[in-house]
DNA sequence: CTTGGAATGTCAACAAGGCTGACTTATCCT
DNA sequence: AGGATAAGTCAGCCTTGTTGACATTCCAAG
């Protein structure tokens, strides 16, 4: 079946050259701008930005991580989260809690307010994923998530899989 | 088959729960970091940094792509845009010529040596492109781009589409 | 044919958010 | 007691986004 793109050989020969491949590229970067787009629509609107967004998400994700859990996640440096965290904090949108067991640590939690905030970002960007998700749908979803978690750096992926399946 | 979560009536309510929709969005975060991980590395070195990058990407994809043009697909504005080509220019990296038809317009091409670093850029994006793909699958891999075309931003879609089948 | 508006591109100045490096404070642990 | 670790801070830099003002060119209405 020499003529049917989607045959084994066809499959195995084309879905790895340099078009393909530039293809997939692109699509990341113009998906990547549009999944950032909401959120980024509601921050701008505020005194935020897109590094506040990533430090709430991650909180909420992970209610009394401490900062240096949250630095190898985010993958920036202590001044540069530093900067946002000391903003969140001062306006009441997170809580930082000396450490129990050993008090150098900082607990950091959401507030009442900060999880208002995370949830109106997160209810954005869910919305545009749900959309996509359902236009989609599972099988191709499914592929998706296998791309991805291919491309991440070893790191990266480890954070990713910790955080993966709490609370699925 | 309820206990199967590959059947159908499985697929259909789990891929669109909260769960599902917040590790694709980790998984988004997660993944263009490594995606990213390669040019900026390279580029590191040198005095330029990932909105080069995307400069000498569409140049390339688009010879004689005129100044509007390139600031409607990267989405910035066009005094942004000014200072890096301006650095490209300089450097030798890009021609900008005056429009032909409208001398109001620059028509922007890569140069040998910009065609030079635009090749070991994307050579090494490819390379863990590719490697995901293997890794992946080729089922999984049209999943992929399908959902990521499903969330580009209307104006991108437009774009990604013109530009998706040239020498294909 | 000229003149005024629209379009294209350039320059100047500023802000957000990355980065490095040096340092302090408090705490833990050997 | 003393080194290692967690966090926070100050100073200063770079990239890359922003807005506003401006020069050039085109085109169409008077």
């Amino acid at each position: 079946m020499p003529d049917n793109p989607m045959s084994q050989s066809g499959q195995s020969l084309l879905f790895l050259t340099d078009e393909q491949l530039r293809k997939g590229i692109e699509a990341m970067f113009f998906a990547y701008r549009g999944f950032t787009a909401d959120p980024d629509r509601i921050l701008a609107d505020m005194e935020y930005g897109r590094a506040h967004h990533r430090a709430i998400h991650f909180i909420h994700r992970s209610p009394g991580t401490t900062v240096n859990n949250l630095l190898s996640i985010l993958g920036v440096t202590k001044q540069s989260l530093n900067r946002v965290l000391r903003t969140l904090i001062e306006d009441g949108l997170v809580e930082s809690r000396v450490g129990k067991e050993d008090k150098r640590e900082r607990h950091l939690h959401l507030t009442i307010k900060g999880a208002e905030l995370e949830r109106s970002l997160s209810d954005a960007q869910r919305d545009r994923m749900r959309a996509a998700y359902r236009a989609a749908g599972p099988v191709a979803v499914a592929g998706f998530r296998q791309v991805l978690e291919a491309m991440m750096d070893h790191d990266l992926r480890r954070h990713y899989d910790t955080l993966k399946d709490r609370g699925a």
